[in-house]
DNA sequence: TCTTAAATATGATTTTTATCATATTTTTTA
DNA sequence: TAAAAAATATGATAAAAATCATATTTAAGA
């Protein structure tokens, strides 16, 4: 369902929202604790700044952050810029899209979780993802 | 979550569950008529009958089918052969597998839905799934 | 027993995804 | 205003997934 690249793209946001406090971190201190490719982040996330997901400054104590606005977005926002919408209401079965009409044979045993999940996605801000973690209740992998 | 391979191994099984009634059919006319590479398909075929999971017959007049047993069989089963157990249960973010006792900041939201889907590619069998469509309520995609 | 039709085995090619590298632009600061 | 440090843009390479091609084995039937 996930794209490596829309993981990468998540932990580097939620690590922005943990460890960025209007502070603003280079990609290289986000990539090295997040175990992801320095160079391959650093593309991942020209995206995210474009679609303003995502904030940055170039140039010497440049680097990324989160601004308000950034920080209530949510998930699902991230792997549309990443893997686009068409992946995401894919049917389990093909390659197209998910169809109420005629639904495959998985359709049904799956739909009510598959809508669960995609709202999940929908509605949680990266600002809440990141609360829970710094309570302790999350924790960012590998 | 699923690649395609599995998509088309699965949708391969459904079809033969509904049209070889014991009857052999041969890759051709299975990957016709669900849109699938047949020499890609062929190789997909391989693993699954080595598993047990479809039978099969060489020579003139031979060809796919699915047996009692085969019928039986679960459609998590098919994903295991394709795309193996990691896959299947690993971690939204990472690309390891979902760890209860570390939960990554999406696991809270996913893990109900996740387990539900889980359960049910792992209870519902391949004949029942083919029921579902030869009553008309479902339908093999593309 | 020979021919033929099928699966099976194996490998080559293509496409996509992931990764690495390098040049350019922007901003800070000396 | 020049040098340095960062993001950004672009392209090259590597690895994995998907696809295609071909030779081998097996079974049926003439
Ligand atoms: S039609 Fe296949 S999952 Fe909805
Ligand atoms: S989904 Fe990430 S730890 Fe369970």
């Amino acid at each position: 369902m996930l794209s490596n690249s829309s993981k990468y793209a998540i932990k580097a946001v939620l690590f922005l929202a943990i460890h960025s406090n209007n502070k603003r971190v280079m990609v290289k201190d986000i990539s090295d604790p997040i175990n992801v490719p320095q160079a391959y982040l650093a593309k991942l996330l020209q995206p995210l700044v474009k679609e303003e997901l995502v904030s940055s400054v170039r140039g010497p104590k440049g680097g990324f952050y989160l601004n308000e606005e950034n920080l209530n977005h949510s998930v699902i926002d991230i792997i549309r810029v990443i893997d686009g919408e068409e992946k995401l209401n894919s049917c389990m079965l093909s390659l197209e899209k998910c169809n109420e009409e005629k639904p495959c044979p998985l359709h049904n045993m799956l739909v009510v979780s598959r809508k669960n999940i995609l709202n999940n996605l929908e509605n949680r801000t990266i600002k809440e993802l990141a609360l829970a973690v710094e309570k302790g209740n999350a924790f960012l992998p590998l």
